[in-house]
Order: C-alpha cells, then structure tokens, then sequence
DNA sequence: AAAAAAT
C-alpha cells in the first residue's frame, strides 16, 4: 500500500512537469522543437533544481538572481543536459539570455585544465567587455578561473599559450589567435557559443569568420546560438550548421515587448530632425537615452551639434580608438554622460539599465535602403530592459523614411503613434 | 552602411 502511495506521487509529479512543459508548448509564445521529440520536456522553477556546482550557484545569487527567467527555465535543462546537446535559441531584448549561455559555459569549464574550453563570440568590442564583465562575476567563486579578452588591442606575445579557460572575444581577434598566432588551441573547445547568432552567421554579417572559427573546433563541440531575431533565411543556414539543434523560437508577433512604446515624429529634413530633437532634449535627459544614427559621419555631425546647443553628449562610433570606445562607455554605464549618440555599433546587447528613452534619428536600413527590421527590434530593445518600461522615438524626415516606418510597422503587426513635439506628457510619464 | 584583423 505504501509503495503503490509513492509510486503514485512519482507518477503524479512526472505528470506535472509534462503538464507544465506542455503549457509551455502551446501558450504559443514560444515554439519548442527538441532534437529527440520522443523525451519528455522540462523547464525549471528554480536554480537549485539544476543541480549546479556549489560555487556556480552562489555566483548566480550573488548577481541577485533569485529565480530563471521564461528564456532560462526552458533553455537551461536543454543546455546542461548529458551529453551535451545544441542549441538555437531566440529570446526578446533584455529577458536574461547572457546569463543562460554564461551559466551553461561556467556548468562545463574544468578551471584545472589551464587551457580554453569555452569560446563565446560577440559581434563588437562593447559587447564582448560587458559580457566579460558578467561571466567574471558569475564565476567569481571559482578560485582558478580566468577569463581571457581576445578583443582589439589586446596584444600578447608570440608563441605563447594561453592558459584562460574562458575566451570571450569579436570575430577577427579570435579566428586570428586561433588560427595564425596560435594562442588557442580551437581542438580543444567543448562550448561554443555564438552571441547576436543572426549577425554572426547571417552573410552580410560576420559570417565568413565564425563559420571559419566553427570549422576548427571538434565534432563533439557543444555550439548554443543566441539572440532576439532571426530572420528566416538566417534561421534555415543556422539549422544547417549547427548539427541536430534544439530548438527555441518566438512567435512573430511575441517578438516585440509591449513594455517599449513606440512613436514617431514627422519633420521634413534633417535639420527639422535636430530641432524636433532639441526639444525633446530636456524630457528624454529626465533618465538616460541613446541616438542612433545611420553613418559614423552623421553620429559625429549630431554629437558636434548638440554640443554647440550647450548639451553635453556621448559619442561613440566604430572608428574611434578602443581605448577611447572602453572610456565612453564606461562614462555612459556610470551616468557621466545622460545622453549616447552612436551608430549600429551599440544597436545590439548594450544593457544601460537608466537608458529609458531610444531615439532613432536615422531609421534602421540594409546595405540596399530597405528597412533592417531585426536591428530596429535591437536598438529599441535597449531600453525596456527586464520588464522594465521603455520608450523609443523615430525620426521620420521624409515620404521615403516614413515609407520604411510603415514597413516597418506591418513587418511586427504593430501600431506606432505620431508623437507631436509640443506634447511631451508621453515622454514623462514613462520616466515617473 | 557598420562592424569585424596583429592584415
């Protein structure tokens, strides 16, 4: 009688997590596509049910994470099971998909083996120094972790060894201290893991040399793909290198955060733009706010401009020294400077928790003037961080741009208001 | 067009 009671409750909680994993399969925000269809899906409610290393566990609680977020409950359990499994998975802006990949490298790094095993991949400098900044405090309570940075200017001596058991670096420096100076040993890698994954792959991204840093690593490699979009076309090349995936992927129309309103203002040119941007100034500087521009030339025109109406601005932009792209941002992170005037560069991952307001002086177009609705989806995403509300403004200068808006607008099934300048109540409210 | 390399 007993032991049926016990087999009744392992049954019974069996059922539950199929019923709760269920539940996650057809809330339709979400669509989950496992390698093996035929095992039972599971998602956790806390960190303790992963059965983490002691040490990984507190560096979790020390990040004041209490308990995993939608992205983390589902990606989790796929990522640390045994053996290792692939993974694909897309997450909106700002709902903790750092921290996932960051826990699943930590969960697999042996820190006395004083050689590589993990490699993370970022699209730009920025991004690759924050997410260094997370897995070094992550791993914090590992007594012999190091964490190696294989970003530009970061110059080591030849026919040396590096001895990191963590790399996290932007596409060049890594393939070069793969391959040419022989820093890593890629032969060597268990977890690979492709941050802003559509960039990295998508070809007029960094395609050429992740796929050429994936070619060097062994067969058994474990690769986990991030990011908030992927395109079609990127998800299909996605699937076909990396070998029987797991698969997380949103719905259309659960892309975007309903947390992040969004506006527009029309004006006629550009000049009209930087009025209309001038005065909003003093409600969008009530917190933090980051400009997007579309050229590198323009950010500086911009940047220049605002300074000479008295506004002390950021300015950020790929053509700068790293040195000086390290110290901006580090101003901007501690709030020396409220407003960041940049280019794509910051579109993607940038986490500025006081940036509230995102303001898109230039519309976001590919290489052929046809709207980029991915990096619109990332530069707005930058506000709006962790359920946190956001806003995001879009200056419209003409019939073509507000062209790209409309486009734009029905590419996410998603209604974005005229803002009038002199009606700056919008604005306030969001930052009370 | 921007980003990405010690070229």
């Amino acid at each position: 009688m007993q032991w049926l009671f016990r087999e009744d409750r392992a049954a019974q909680s069996l059922l539950n997590k199929l019923i709760r994993s269920n539940l996650v399969d057809t809330t339709n925000q979400v669509e989950v596509l496992q390698r093996d269809p035929t095992s039972p899906l599971y998602s956790v409610k806390s960190f303790e049910e992963l059965r983490l290393k002691p040490q990984l566990l507190q560096g979790v609680y020390a990040m004041g994470f209490n308990r995993p977020s939608k992205i983390q409950e589902n990606a989790l359990p796929m990522m640390l099971a045994e053996p290792p499994q692939n993974l694909i998975a897309q997450s909106q802006s700002g709902t903790g998909k750092t921290a996932a990949f960051v826990l699943a490298m930590l969960s697999r790094v042996e820190p006395g083996n004083k050689y590589p095993q993990c490699l993370c991949l970022s699209p730009t400098y920025e991004l690759a120094l924050q997410t260094g900044k997370v897995i070094e405090q992550m791993g914090n309570f590992y007594p012999e972790l190091k964490l190696a940075y294989a970003v530009r200017g970061n110059k080591l001596e030849r026919g040396q060894k590096i001895s990191e058991q963590i790399v996290i670096g932007t596409p060049g420096t890594v393939l070069d201290w793969c391959s040419k100076l022989k820093f890593i040993d890629p032969k060597k890698i268990k977890v690979f893991v492709l941050d802003e994954a559509d960039v990295m792959i998508a070809t007029q991204g960094h395609q050429d040399q992740s796929i050429r840093i994936q070619r060097m690593l062994p067969r058994d490699c474990q690769m986990l793909l991030f990011s908030a979009t992927f395109e079609d076309s990127v998800w299909k090349f996605a699937q076909k290198v990396v070998p029987d995936p797991n698969i997380i992927k949103l719905k259309r129309e659960e892309e975007t955060l309903d947390t992040i309103k969004q506006y527009y203002v029309l004006c006629n040119n550009r000049d009209e733009k930087f009025r209309a941007l001038c005065n909003i100034y003093g409600a969008i500087t009530i917190a933090q706010a980051m400009i997007f521009c579309h050229t590198r030339k323009t950010a500086g025109w911009l940047a220049a401009e605002l300074s000479r109406e008295g506004h002390q601005v950021a300015l950020l932009s790929g053509e700068m020294m790293v040195e000086q792209r390290a110290a901006v941002i580090e101003r901007f992170r501690e709030g020396k400077e409220k407003v960041l005037v940049t280019t794509n560069v910051c579109a993607r991952g940038i986490d500025v928790e006081q940036v509230s307001v995102v303001i898109n002086f230039d519309l976001p177009v590919d290489k052929d003037g046809n709207p980029d609705n991915e990096t619109y989806l990332h530069r707005i995403g930058r506000t709006g961080r962790f359920g946190k509300r956001g806003l995001a403004i879009n200056m419209v200068d003409s019939k073509h741009s507000m062209n790209i808006l409309n486009r734009i607008q029905e590419h996410f099934n998603k209604k974005i208001n005229k803002l009038d300048t002199d009606d700056l109540d919008e604005i306030e409210k969001i930052n009370n």
